[in-house]
DNA sequence: ATTTTGACGGCAC
DNA sequence: CGTGCCGCCAAAA
């Protein structure tokens, strides 16, 4: 693992709850565009299950990882919902309404410190 | 050291 | 709107 790896950690950790972020702006956050891909490659492995809500980061299709095969919502789509995300449909979320970037604060104008302890609490 | 692949993104068809 | 291909970078084999 890299440096990049710990920022791709850091940034998605800031992911206010109910917002999604993509790939792309993970990547372009850390100040590596092209990397997008190694963003979500550093998820899957570079990082230790349920270390960080990777269910919050979504393609710039508002379309998730893991999206149900057989025609059923995934779990993340279903986490997502509790958390406020609009789903467009079965493998879609609202990104227009949820889309949230790396720096800036959530609609409710709070920092985007967010004891996630708690959040994640509520369903776990 | 080289080849293959990947939880992506964008553009072309 | 769905599918295909390329580009990019790094890790794993």
């Amino acid at each position: 693992m890299g440096a990049f790896n710990d920022k791709v950690y850091e940034v998605v950790w800031q992911i206010p709850a109910g917002y999604v972020a993509t790939y792309g702006d993970i990547a372009r956050a850390i100040g590596q565009p092209r990397k997008a891909l190694f963003v979500g490659y550093a998820m899957h492995s570079s990082t230790e299950p349920g270390a960080i809500p990777c269910h919050r980061v979504v393609y710039k299709d508002g379309h998730f990882y893991g999206r149900d095969e057989d025609g059923s919502p995934s779990a993340q789509l279903i986490m997502l919902q509790q958390e406020g995300v609009p789903p467009l449909d079965d493998n879609h979320v609202d990104l227009d309404a949820c889309h949230w970037t790396p720096g800036t604060l959530d609609a409710e104008g709070r920092p985007t410190d967010i004891d996630w302890a708690a959040e994640m609490g509520e369903f776990a």
